[in-house]
DNA sequence: CATAAGACTAGTCAGATGAATAGTATAAGG
DNA sequence: CCTTATACTATTCATCTGACTAGTCTTATG
């Protein structure tokens, strides 16, 4: 990508304002009259300027069609909406909206899946997994639905309460363990509501 | 929201993909076009259905400017896309276009960080911060130019390759000490090149 | 000095676009 | 039976929009 003049610069932040604001690219009309242009060819004229330079694309002849090339745009994959619940009933309903506690939005190449419409993310209480690496605070991508394998970490409701703990198989068994020596516990995973099968993890450090 | 007809549906649908693949949203001649409709009425029609049950808003007579609302969309924040970088040369050098080896793209909200332009990611490679929960093929989010402050976890450049440690201040000057008993190391840190303060750390379960 | 690129003004034009009116057909619900 | 909502056809209209021509002024650059 060229180098972009400082007025070019301005134009381009407008567009990507107005796109991230309104949604929609503005139109020449509209890049004129916020730069006080009194003629929409000084507009047209930076646009495609820009788009020579390879910082915006989009098609001719199309209203608002204007897209900003960002360099990392080029790499990164599609985002995707994953819910971050609060606390989850028994069974996660279908009808998931009413406890949605915020959204975690992340692209699926640095996560690593693709994520399905039972996927979702919770945020992890207490330090039952530190031995797992996992910590007060975290965020846990699950998949619910998914069968477990030996060692998965899993988001299972004990006491009405939706808790990670380590999926084991022992005489052929399934147990849930929670990975910190002062929780000793070894729970019998027969009757149990297994949420979810640990994805990824989001921490973010509070400094 | 209310619930949608089958073909108010398949529009809604359409939309979504003219936004994803085109990156506009279609016009309502191109909406009549796709489906058939040999009226744009018909397509005006499920628009204003549409946006009457909540499920596309945007102004009125403007061109291109429908945006569904996805109920996910409402809770998300803005994107931001890191570049990931695979090694850092010395001094982390402004075009750092050329090291970029992917992108994680997060919302603020979930990573807890507003990103600068000196905001950028690695992957972690071998376990010298495991103390600190940060595992072999994490993805840690740092910013470059932060002063750290005593326990922050820091990027170092360390016989020209960067790695993780723990910044640690004892008798008044700045030590680097990695966070596993195998790594017994205590660097003084004056000479070195702190590349950057972890913000953030991202884990996907290679399941 | 000549030239090129950038940053504009003024105005025109064809085509794209949203909105509107008028009307038809079908199905559901009271 | 009457009303309402859905799902369309056909057509018109004002306006929005991108592209265009023609020209000015400034600032670099060789």
């Amino acid at each position: 990508m060229k180098s972009l003049t400082q007025r070019q610069q301005e134009v381009l932040r407008f567009i990507e304002r107005s796109l991230s604001q309104a949604g929609v690219s503005p139109s020449l009309r509209e890049i004129a009259g916020h730069f006080g242009f009194r003629s929409m060819k000084a507009a047209a004229d930076h646009v495609s300027a820009l788009k020579r330079k390879g910082a915006l694309s989009g098609p001719s002849r199309r209203a608002r069609s204007l897209t900003p090339n960002h360099p990392l745009q080029a790499l990164r994959k599609q985002i995707v909406n994953i819910p971050l619940l609060g606390a989850i009933p028994a069974g996660l309903p279908d009808d998931r909206s009413q406890e949605v506690e915020g959204c975690v939005s992340v692209d699926i190449s640095s996560i690593g899946i693709r994520p399905t419409s039972r996927t979702f993310a919770l945020r992890v209480q207490g330090d039952s997994m530190i031995g797992r690496h996992i910590l007060n605070g975290d965020i846990v991508v699950l998949e619910h639905g998914m069968s477990p394998r030996a060692g998965d970490v899993v988001a299972a409701l004990i006491d009405n309460e939706s808790t990670l703990k380590t999926y084991l198989i022992q005489r052929g068994k399934p147990f849930l363990r929670a990975e910190n020596p002062r929780y000793p516990d070894l729970i019998p995973a027969q009757e149990l509501v297994i949420q979810g099968v640990m994805k990824a993890l989001i921490r973010k450090l509070h400094a």
